[in-house]
DNA sequence: GGCAGCATATGATTGAAATCATATTGCGAT
DNA sequence: ATCGCAATATGATTTCAATCATATGCTGCC
């Protein structure tokens, strides 16, 4: 694992908080405090439309972060909800501003940036393709079938029917290796 | 505008490269030079699958940058390749290192950084919505309508036959207003 | 002025993925 | 061992967005 930026940041400004289902983390408006790293649980970031309309702009898992850019903002911009109990930690807005100042922080911090940024414009651009198969070839070349077909199917916003049927037919096609019940290769 | 980070880079660090349509920038497994900015024309950023088909992992745009990763790597991991003829800025990697020695660099790309990957979630969140009307309210939320519709649909991955569909039913409903032709906005 | 070209708009048809339904397999708990 | 449950797998039906077609308004250009 590459070195985590946050490794460098002083345990005295990482705070623990525990989320209830249904917990409001923040809200939006709210004057930032920092950033947070959900250790368990999940939490989602919502914004309020101007009817009311509640739309999810985040959906977090355990062992990610979220609300980087508050450290940079006055106030969040939009609702953080705890849909599953879990524990989250809180880092410090100040510490991490302070932390830039480290040059191994600020690369660790731009380090795994990057990677992220590369990382989602390559989903941008897996759930853009239309023709499920496609995606689904898409998908295996970019190594995210890892888990089960279950979970590769929603990374690809496909229903998981319309993902075992596209994996049968690049297998019928040959461009896949189907060694066992759910597992699936690429034909080298 | 927020700081630019790359304006706190060195001139000596920069240099500039004009590429033909069909140019490629650089090949999957060079040695990495650094980062890129797209001062004019467009770059496709490709990985070739294991029976040769080519996956566009990222379209980059004028007044964006690519390659970004390449900084921390010491070989690219795609093709790039001009597929509109213009002018890049290649920022040298070891004067990227170095500047994260400059705190103020540093929070500039840190920003910079956190704000794109918040951007890029949301739009992940967006293009992940199935009913091409919510898509549509979504893109209207999250401030996409600025320019015309029918590079609004191209953002959301609708075919703007779809998104003006989606916009009259909306403008039907109620949810939206349809001043004059071709503006549409929220109904506070 | 008149023409070309593009954005805006909407109707008709088609196609592909979602959804619904139904088995089967594999695995952990009792 | 067997019960229950989730993942795997595939068939049938429905839905809805893409596509094709057509028309109109607007803008720049000669």
């Amino acid at each position: 694992m590459l070195p985590n930026p946050y490794d460098l940041i002083p345990s005295s400004a990482l705070r623990p908080i525990s989320g209830a289902i249904g917990d409001v983390v923040f809200h939006q408006g709210d004057p930032t405090h920092g950033l947070y790293v959900v250790q368990t649980g999940r939490v989602h970031l919502e914004r309020v439309g101007p009817n009311g309309e509640r739309f999810i702009i985040h959906r977090a898992q355990a062992g990610t972060s979220f609300a980087e850019a508050s450290v940079f903002s006055e106030v969040y911009h939009c609702d953080a909800v705890c849909v599953e109990a879990g524990v989250l930690i809180r880092i410090d807005k100040a510490a991490v501003m302070a932390a830039f100042a480290d040059p191994a922080f600020a690369r660790a911090y731009g380090r795994q940036a990057a990677q992220q940024i590369q990382a989602q414009r390559q989903m941008l651009e897996i759930v853009g393709i239309r023709r499920a198969e496609d995606r689904v070839m898409a998908g295996l070349v970019a190594g995210l079938l890892d888990g089960s077909v279950v979970e590769f199917a929603a990374r690809l916003q496909l229903s998981h029917e319309a993902t075992y049927r596209a994996l049968r037919k690049l297998v019928q096609d040959g461009r896949v290796t189907n060694p066992c019940r759910g597992i699936y290769h690429l034909r080298p």
